[in-house]
This record gives structure tokens, C-alpha cells and sequence, in this order.
DNA sequence: CGCACCTCATCAGCTCTGCTTATCGAGTGT
DNA sequence: ACACTCGATAAGCAGAGCTGATGAGGTGCG
């Protein structure tokens, strides 16, 4: 069997790439300049094919292949270092909950316990990893799914779900729209609508392409980061158009909720956590999970 | 930084785990015996937890929890090797193509090439691995999936998927059965019926749990293997029931096969590759994906 | 135009990792 | 009780992999 490409130079690799500078990389990872040089060229030998264009540094066409490889390999190694120590050593700091903006529903909000849990808001597609590799110790996901289907995660180790929610899904409308006063939507009707992309705050459009026959929707504009707030005000002020869950649709001022009758999807949340849960967690779990 | 766990500790651990034996992987291995003791102890040490119990050698709670993510680990690590080399080194093998065997519809098989390809047929939870590895240049993957969804493949890899073909589902009856004169059956009407578990033949029994409120089938029997053929017979001897796509279940003698109108599956075939396809495997593809 | 400078490649030397061989200790079957 | 098997441990040695020094190629500026 060929050696399995040292996670070390690998991890050297994408340092260089990153940084596009060798001697920078050395600097970031404490090696010496001549090291890292090593390491590129022990990489492009095992490898047989040049992975960096030197002066400027920056990847060839195999080595833009080899990074697709290699976040999620460094990924699920640091996961799968994190899973076996989380086994033996009980963790001293409080519980760490890691969840999306939007996951947090009021049945959730109402289901945490007084104290005694870090909330941590993070895009929705680290929280996996951030479970994963025990930055957190549950996660709360959400996503748009067919009712009663399991989301589909990234898989960067073998976790465990559940689901805690399914929420119908609404389009929030400034009051003057004229489709303000329907009783519901087919998006069908608004894929020439302006839309506001928010991958991290709303839901993310890039979801909807399967359930709409494959056409995507043109996002007008993008917002970076997890506030949902400013995403309310922006679809009120009538920049766009956006998908929340209803429980976070309703009662923004200027806006109407309208439900999405077509496509057939739901707001799904589930809770995420890796092997077997210690006390605290479990608690906070089964209040979670608690069907009321 | 932590140490991010050498594969080749890795890999001595599985073969350890599988062959219970510290010797016997040793000599699989082409190591001597020392060195694979001091490979486990370096690992435990590692990661600060006894992974293996002597005398039986068997994994701990820890270990058990290292083996599930060894497994994917490695593969995706011979996976990413092999996808940097297939840039570079063009491949001088004829093309070839993994499928599973109920992927190979008529459609399929018509729009193959007469010659220059090697079908392989493989479990069909092994073809994306295939795929990934380099072992085949194109897979044809098939399953469940609601119409016009994509399946939900292990991600070994980061693979291009193609929907190249979806079929009602039937469920094959002897035509003896009650119900083998209806239209079409729900199968919540089926669920205390005797099903034949053909995971590798067949289509899964275990995909359905989530489309079906979370029950699943109770297998009567379980077939391991590929060939359609003895599903079928079996099938047909009454020994219990089996979901095929229709294609494959029409005109099996004494059975009918009748469509599923609930829940709303199809079977849906889609053509795997890594990254761009070269010459030949391009032909193949186009050939495939041909909406007719 | 040429000189200083910056960046990556290469080389020599050293260290320490990681293998082998050899030996021991504990459990097992006869 | 003795021989045998299997894993742990010790010692020794070769080579992997790091550092530091130097070389080579390219760029900016006086």
C-alpha cells in the first residue's frame, strides 16, 4: 500500500496555500523556511505532480483538487482525536451549546435551562464541526426539509441527530407587497423577485434549487454574519425578500409572515451531538427533545 | 496545534482491531510484532485512553469509538491521494464503470458502448469509494429519494453527481398474494407483511425508515450479494417481499409487480465522477446522461 | 544599469524518531 | 510443572526530518 500522505505536510500545505508564501507559512507554524520547503517537495514527489506554482505561490490545478481534500480530511482527524479524548476525559467546563441563528425557536429558547450553558451562535454549516471536534458539546441545526425528512449535514464524523422541530416556512413581505395579503405562497410565483441572501442569519436560498426544480434564486443582497435582526429590517425596508421560519417571521414590524404552500418543505430543527451524552448534556438534551 | 494522529498509527490500530492480534497484523502489516505494540502504545498515549484490552485483544469503548472514524478516514485519505494523482497521470486502464446492480436500468444498458468498458458491479455502498479511490472512472449509484431529490451519498469525497434516470417503485408479489391485482399499495399497508432485506441486491428496506414515520420492515430474510436473480426467484417461491425499480421487477414469472403510490418514492439513478472526466469517460457520461 | 533585497531551493550536519533484534513476563493448554 | 504463545520492554542502529548556511532567481529602486 502507498504511504497515506502524511496529515503534517498536508496540513504545511494548505498553510502555504493560504498564506501563498512559504516563509510566512514557516512563521505561522514555527518551522524554518528550508522545512516547509521539505515538506511541499516530499508532497509533490509522493504525489507525482507539482501542486504550487512558485513566484507567485499559488496552487496548480492539482493542488486546487488536493485543498478540496484536505479541510475536510484535517477536519474529521481533528474530530476523531476530539471523539476518543472526549471518552476518557470528563469535560470541567460548563456545557457549550453551538446553534444557528434561526434554530433558536421559542419552544428551544423556552427548554434551556436558567443557567449553567454557553450559547454560542455560529453559521449554520460549522456547527457540525464545531460538534465534531468538541469546541461544542450539543448543536442545534436547521435547514429546509421535506416534511419529516432528517436534514442533510455535512458528514465530518458520525453524528448523532434528532429532531426537536419542524416549523412551517414563511416569506416575510413588507406590508405594501402585493402578495401581502395572500394566505400563502407558491415560490414558484417569486423566483423573479429580488431576494436577500442570507446564508447565515435566514435560510439559505442555495437549499431551495432541488425543491424548485432546479432554479436557484437571484439574491439581490447579501448579508454576512448571524444577525437575524438586520435581516428583518432590510426585508421591511423593501430591499428583498426572505425565508424564516414562521415563529421568527412573525411580529417584525412593517412585515407580513406569508407560509410557502409550494414547494412542500418545513423549517426542520435537530439536534446534533457526538456519542454518548455526559450528565449536564443529557439533560439539557431531554429538555430539548421533550415533545410538549 | 495538537499532533493530528499519524495514519500509519491508524492503520495498525484497524488491522490490530480486526485481527484481534498484535502478531497476526504485524505480519499483514510487514512489521515485526515490536513495532506494532509500540505503534498501539504511541497511539493510546496520544490520545491519553487504553483503546485496546490484552489477552483477548478486543477495542475498549474508546477504541470502538476510533474504529468508526478510522474507517472514513482512511478512505478519504486514499481517496484525496488518488484524485491528485488522476490529475496528473492520465489513466491508461480502459474506462471503468461501478454500478450497483439494480442501477442498471434499460436506459442504461442501451446507452452503454458496445466495447472498451469494464462493468463493475459492486454493493452499493461501496461505489462511491470506488469512485473516490480511483477503483472505477464512473459509478452509477441508485436509491429512494422523493421525486427530483438527490440521493444522499456517503461523502468519501467531494464527488459531481448527474440524475440520469427515476423510476416508479414496485413492490414484487407473488400473484398469489392478496393484493397482487391492485393498481398500487401504501406501504404503511405492508409494514407487518415478510420482507426480503437484499440491501446489495435489492433496493434497502432501511432507506425507507424516515419516508415511513419512522418505522422500518422487519426482514424475514437476508440476502447478501448482488444478483437480482435469486431476489427475484426468491420473491417468487413466496418467501417474502421485496422493492425493486419497475423496470427490474417487470416480467419476473409468477409474481406482478405493483407500483407504491405512498409514500411518494422514486428510484432514482445518478452517475458519480470525481472532478472533470477525461476523453473517454466524457464519451460515456454524455452517452449516460442523454435525456432520451 | 546595477545593486540591494526578498523568496524559494539546496546542501550539510545533527537529532531524535521509529524500526529491528533480543529478552522478559504473563497467561494457556497439555 | 513445563512448554508454548503472545504482548511488553530494552537496547541499538539507520534514516527521516529538522536547522542553519548558502545559492539562485526575480523585483524594485537609486
Amino acid at each position: 500500500m502507498l504511504s497515506p500522505m502524511d496529515p503534517h505536510l498536508l496540513r504545511t500545505y494548505v498553510t502555504v496555500a493560504r498564506l501563498a508564501s512559504f516563509s510566512e507559512a514557516a512563521r505561522e507554524l514555527g518551522y524554518t523556511q528550508s522545512a516547509v520547503s521539505q515538506h511541499i517537495a516530499a508532497l509533490e514527489q509522493d504525489l507525482g505532480a507539482p501542486l504550487l506554482s512558485r513566484r507567485p505561490v499559488a496552487p496548480t490545478a492539482a493542488g486546487e483538487r488536493l485543498l478540496e481534500h484536505a479541510g475536510p480530511l484535517l477536519l474529521r482527524l481533528e474530530a476523531a482525536r476530539a471523539d476518543v479524548v472526549r471518552m476518557a476525559a470528563a469535560p470541567a467546563h460548563g456545557l457549550i451549546l453551538a446553534a444557528s441563528s434561526t434554530a433558536l425557536g421559542p419552544r428551544i429558547l423556552a427548554a434551556l435551562p436558567a443557567s449553567g450553558v454557553t450559547l454560542r451562535v455560529l453559521p449554520r454549516d460549522e456547527i457540525p464541526a464545531a460538534v465534531a471536534t468538541g469546541t461544542a458539546d450539543l448543536g442545534l441545526v436547521d435547514g429546509l426539509a421535506a416534511p419529516s425528512d432528517p436534514l442533510r449535514l455535512p458528514d465530518v464524523a458520525p453524528l448523532t441527530t434528532y429532531g426537536v422541530a419542524e416549523e412551517p416556512v414563511c416569506v416575510l413581505l413588507p406590508d405594501t407587497h402585493p402578495l401581502a395579503r395572500r394566505p400563502g405562497v407558491r415560490l414558484g410565483d417569486l423566483t423573479d423577485a429580488r431576494w436577500l441572501d442570507a446564508p447565515d442569519a435566514g435560510l439559505p436560498l442555495a437549499h431551495l434549487r432541488a425543491a424548485n426544480g432546479g432554479h436557484g434564486f437571484r439574491p439581490a443582497l447579501r448579508i454576512e454574519g448571524t444577525d437575524v435582526r438586520a435581516l428583518t429590517a432590510l426585508a421591511a425596508a423593501g430591499h428583498g425578500l426572505t425565508l424564516l421560519p414562521r415563529p421568527a417571521a412573525t411580529g417584525v414590524p412593517g412585515t407580513v409572515a406569508v407560509p410557502v404552500t409550494e414547494p412542500r418543505v418545513v423549517h426542520r430543527t435537530e439536534l446534533v451531538y457526538a456519542g454518548p451524552l455526559g450528565g449536564a448534556a443529557a439533560a439539557v438534551a431531554e429538555a430539548l427533545t421533550e415533545r410538549t
